[in-house]
DNA sequence: AAGAGACCCTGGATGC
DNA sequence: TGCATCCAGGGTCTCT
């Protein structure tokens, strides 16, 4: 599932080589991957725009077109964004293909059909609710706290809520609470100074180390070029479930918490 | 405001 | 072997 190392990565690799390219032309083979737009309009608008910036924001991926118009896309759990010298022939679970003005193609494809693509002048309709990127600079110790100052309910859900901080999910979350020796259970209000810096610090260092190795891929996760990331290997917890802690050796547990699939050392985490 | 549950969707795993 | 059922999982929505 991209969360934001592998959206960063899947950037980094879309930037090198879109800056610049025009698409000319769109092939909607699902309309349903298109957010409130027909393809006929989709088609029409995207047709001949350049490609001024590739960002993210969140899991969001961010595309500056021509016009100061955007296309936005979040592949949600099993989305794809590719780049190859041709449209391949096994077109299965490919919902959207963009021809570019250098002869070669970016595609769409979603096994689970969750991610969607939205077509914007304004990227606000969209990202307007996220909280903060939870690697700026703007988001400091002091702001991460006072946050949380006015939250309350169980750790983990909220670190999964995109309008307190955007860009983690499930397994940067699982990891982080691990590094940080917090139970995902425990409640926010009972947190104490020294848990929330252990928190902030395990969040942008799980975040940054993800980045480095190039995301995680545990199932579907691919970058632009296709390729696999390495952060899997690195994962303490997460889908480790019957294997020992790599810290203390006890047997790793999966629990569900708010509903999703959790990973936890009982001994490391309190 | 928190928390639970439904929904979207499919492949893979499990059960009979 | 084959068919039915269950489950994961991000985000959004509804209900309590």
């Amino acid at each position: 599932m991209p969360e934001l190392p592998e959206v960063e990565t899947i950037v980094q690799g879309l930037r090198r080589r879109l800056l610049g390219r025009r698409f000319t032309g769109v092939q909607v083979f699902w309309p349903g991957a298109l957010h409130q737009v027909s393809p006929e309009f989709f088609r029409q608008q995207v047709a001949g725009r350049q490609v001024l910036d590739v960002a993210r924001r969140a899991k969001f991926l961010v595309l500056t077109l021509s016009d100061g118009l955007y296309m936005l896309i979040h592949l949600r759990m099993t989305g794809q964004l590719l780049l190859c010298p041709a449209l391949p022939e096994e077109r299965k679970h490919i919902h959207v293909a963009f021809a570019l003005d250098d002869g070669t193609w970016l595609y769409f494809r979603d096994v689970r059909k969750f991610g969607r693509i939205y077509w914007v002048d304004d990227c606000v309709e969209v990202l307007g609710c996220l909280g903060p990127e939870p690697l700026s600079d703007d988001l400091s110790l002091e702001a991460f706290r006072a946050r949380l100052g006015s939250r309350r309910g169980m750790i983990k859900p909220l670190l999964l809520d995109q309008r307190f901080l955007a860009g983690l999910g499930n397994i940067y979350a699982d990891e982080a609470l691990f590094q940080a020796g917090l139970d995902p259970r425990r409640r926010v209000e009972a947190l104490d100074e020294d848990e929330v810096g252990r928190l902030y610090e395990a969040i942008r260092a799980v975040l940054r180390q993800g980045i480095a190795n190039g995301g995680t891929t545990l199932d579907d996760y691919r970058d632009a070029e296709g390729q696999t990331g390495r952060n899997q290997e690195s994962l303490a917890v997460f889908r480790r479930a019957e294997e020992p802690c790599p810290r203390c050796g006890t047997i790793i547990q999966r629990l569900v918490v708010g509903g999703r699939g959790t990973f936890i050392c009982s001994n490391c985490q309190r």
